[in-house]
Formats: structure tokens, sequence, C-alpha cells
DNA sequence: TAAACATATGAGCAATTGTTCATATGTTTA
DNA sequence: TAAACATATGAACAATTGCTCATATGTTTA
């Protein structure tokens, strides 16, 4: 079969209806751009344990460190990340930084994410 | 304050209590590490995109490449790291090798992300 | 204002990752 | 069985990433 000039394997699938449904409905590739950035942010287990922490409360920087066994400047950097994808936000009081969730998606996320692998 | 032999700055949490609830709830070593891996896996936008078409059709792998404008070897091999997770599943047909979504929580997961991003 | 405390950040490095290229494996057909 | 087709895979390389270390910034207190 030939798709825009170029051969393939036969399917029973009729191409251009794929072509046609998958170009409806794909996001732009800014927005799949940013998809996989969110991603990525949930993709290391520091990240995901400073969530969890953050689960049952809001804690300060230095509390973070001392709950995850980690140096202040790593659980900076990452905090760093998280608030750049707006997982987290943060307020000062006094020489102290609290973090806490910033919205509802990070815990459906993450349920979900566990729910799959404990099939 | 001093928290396991470890001095830490003034807070108006009660330590203990979030070191108890923390260990309470935050999952074991090895399934925060499958967490992180799962959520790697949708944190690269051409493995996002096999999914985007997935969810339209059961597709093999030649025309997976064709649509998204990938070489047949790049889509295998982010093939092979989708079925590892168990996001996809496959099924010979001859030459052909068809794919499609395992379950359901792929969608519930991108879904969500997408959420997210369009706050 | 100086010292102490809490947090943020830039540079550097080892480890990981996504693609390409070449080639192997598996299936069908002439 | 040989050739063609479809897919899988290992090696290699550039790009990205998470941590450490040193240090900067911001805030409070003596």
């Amino acid at each position: 079969m030939i798709i825009n000039g170029v051969e393939c394997c036969e399917t029973f699938q009729t191409h251009e209806e794929l072509i046609k449904a998958v170009n409806e409905k794909m996001p732009q590739e800014d927005a799949l751009y940013d998809l996989a950035e969110l991603f990525k942010v949930f993709g290391d287990s520091t990240r995901i344990r400073i969530l969890y922490v953050l689960f049952e409360a809001e804690v300060c920087v230095c509390d973070l460190a001392q709950v995850l066994n980690m140096t202040q400047s790593a659980i900076s950097h990452q905090l760093k990340i998280l608030k750049q994808s707006k997982l987290v936000k943060s307020r000062r009081e006094g020489k102290s930084v609290f973090y806490s969730l910033a919205d509802g998606h990070v815990r459906t996320i993450i349920a979900q994410g566990r729910e799959h692998i404990e099939e």
C-alpha cells in the first residue's frame, strides 16, 4: 500500500481514516511537549517522595530534607522543578519556606499510576 | 529543634506526627521506584504520540512509523519500553505485529495530565 | 550592623536516555 | 529453499538529568 508517496505494509486498517483521526485528536506539538515534560517530573523517585510527604502536610524545605534524609540542596533543586510544573506552591514564613500541593491532579495522577502497577 | 539527633529548623508542625504519617503512607522503596519508572515512560513525547495513535486504533509498527514520521527502529525501541510497562500489548498477524493499549489507566493518566496543563 | 539561619542556585560530573545504524530474528511467498 | 518483508535489538553517541559542592540571596536576631 502506498501512503503519501511512501510504501507501507498491508493492513486491514484504512490508512486515510487513521491519519484523519490521529490528526484530529493528537494535541499540537507544543502541547505534547508540555505533557511529556509534566510526566518527566513524576518520573523521579525523589520528587515522588516529596509529593508523598506533601500529601500529609505543608512542610518546609528543612523538614523535607530531614524526613527524606537528603541534603537541603538536593531537595531545593527538586522543589524548583515541582514548582515550575505547578505541582507544588510555596509560602514564605520568616526564614522558612513552606511547600504544599498546588492542586488535586497530583493525587489523581499518582493514584492512577499506583493502580496500574498494582494490577 | 532536634529530630533523630539532627538539628532542624523550628516549625509549627509536630515532627513526630509528620514522620509517623509519612512512614505509614509512603510506599515501599521498590514501589516508589516502579512508580517513577512508570511515569518516566510517559515522559517522552514520542511515546505520548504513540499512545495517542493507539487511542484511535490497533496499529502495526510500520504504520506507526509512517503516521509519526519516524524510523521503524526508533518506534520499535519505544514500543518495547511501552510494552515492558504494560501500557501496550501486541499481537502478531503474519509478518506484522499489531499494538494496542493494554488498559484504561493510560487514558486516565494522560487525561489528568492534560487537565493539569490546561489550567 | 554582623552573625546565624533557611533557602536558592550555578558549575561540574557521573549516570541515564532517545535516536541512528547495522544487523539479527521471524514470517510469508515465489 | 531463497528472497522479500516486518519487526526486534545491540552498540555508539549526543543530549539530558540528579546529585554534590560552593556560594549567593533572603530573613531574623543579638
